[in-house]
DNA sequence: TGTACATCAGTGAACGCGCGTTCACTGATGTAC
DNA sequence: TGTACATCAGTGAACGCGCGTTCACTGATGTAC
């Protein structure tokens, strides 16, 4: 046994640390981050709460961890959808990766963008950083595609891909007219939008 | 002194329903959401913390009040500042309102946008109607420069500009890279986004 | 292979805290006669 | 104008709750000899 033993011991539960990142994982989407409770984390694990305290300092690293994850799966998913030939293409499948990402864990979704209101930040953080990181994901897709983008600015562009990005997929999951509404048809909108922002709005 | 009552009394106090909702609304941006507590809104009044209830069922209803005070605040913004002779001064102006309201009172934009972890809903919704009429206001300075805009799909235009104003927005007020941002910096970064969302992005 | 020991993941009782809310009350205001 | 009464904004003690965290402990695992 102790030869598939994770990086944080196997001893008893067998991977209870990783056990608790993932209820911490389900319980935000199931029951919003106030729902996130270490006894209710504790004993979705089928353990006592007290136990938590020899993985993590305090509830603030559980949390840490589950943003950490969270971070990572949607620069990822990014990452891959943006490997396209054309930087429409490109550019529409990470929106749409991140639109999915959204749709699929809102509660991580509005997680990463709030973490303040449940995390006492610590040191200059790997957080912050990973935030910034998104938006570094769009620009290496432009960068990728230079020649098919107009203008001399690139930072307004990254800027603007990144707004209609971000900005859209915060509509789509906190606007109550998009509430229920099928993640192909708000996938059809995302695109119509990054299309909109390539041709330009102005009849001028 | 009678005449001069609030449509809510001021019997003791004088006015304590508006105190209280003051008071909610300058807590939460000086110590968040989880600092509105009906002990400090009542403490902050001056009053013992159960004369609250005299003015409001529950906390809950306290902060709906202060919910529907800011979405009255951004949306009279936007309206006034959309009153422009082209549609591109016009569109720069309320997404600059919209702008400043959020980065003036970053906890009441929050809060807007995130109300489901404060507040057990209720009815069909004031507030709910009162988040879609934010797109309604951008949707009304196109209708009034229709000839301005190209394309027949007024509803794309309209969520592309929506999207743009309220995607930078809340870039600018979360996002580590533009925290303490000089406003003017901003609020130039925005009118460079509309700019380029009429413009458009792509070379062919 | 067995035994003695160190390590450490788990337990359960208890703590202190801040919170929203209730309750019986007090006292000031406004009003009917 | 004065008095008796109804109204209602305020008080302070108390409630029950769920929470994060601490503590002394138990018992299973891994290891040295």
């Amino acid at each position: 046994m102790s030869s598939s033993a994770g990086q944080h011991g196997t001893y008893h539960h067998g991977d209870l640390y990783n056990a608790l990142v993932a209820n911490a994982r389900a319980l935000a989407e199931e029951a919003g981050p106030n729902g996130i409770t270490v006894r209710a984390l504790a004993s979705r694990a089928g353990v006592s709460h007290t136990a938590a305290y020899h993985h993590f300092a305090n509830k603030n690293e559980i949390l840490r961890a589950v943003a950490i994850e969270a971070f990572g799966d949607v620069s990822s998913r990014m990452r891959a959808a943006g490997d396209a030939p054309d930087v429409t293409s490109a550019l529409t499948g990470a929106a749409i990766a991140y639109l999915t990402f959204a749709l699929e864990r809102p509660a991580a979704f509005r997680f990463m963008w709030a973490r303040e209101l449940c995390l006492t930040t610590g040191e200059p953080d790997a957080l912050e950083a990973a935030q910034r990181g998104l938006a570094e994901d769009i620009d290496e897709i432009l960068a990728a595609h230079r020649d098919e983008v107009v203008g001399n600015d690139d930072r307004l562009a990254t800027l603007s891909v990144w707004t209609t990005v971000h900005g859209f997929t915060t509509i789509a999951v906190d606007t109550p007219a998009f509430k229920g509404a099928p993640p192909e048809q708000l996938a059809g909108m995302t695109a119509a939008l990054v299309g909109q922002l390539m041709r330009g709005l102005g009849s001028s």
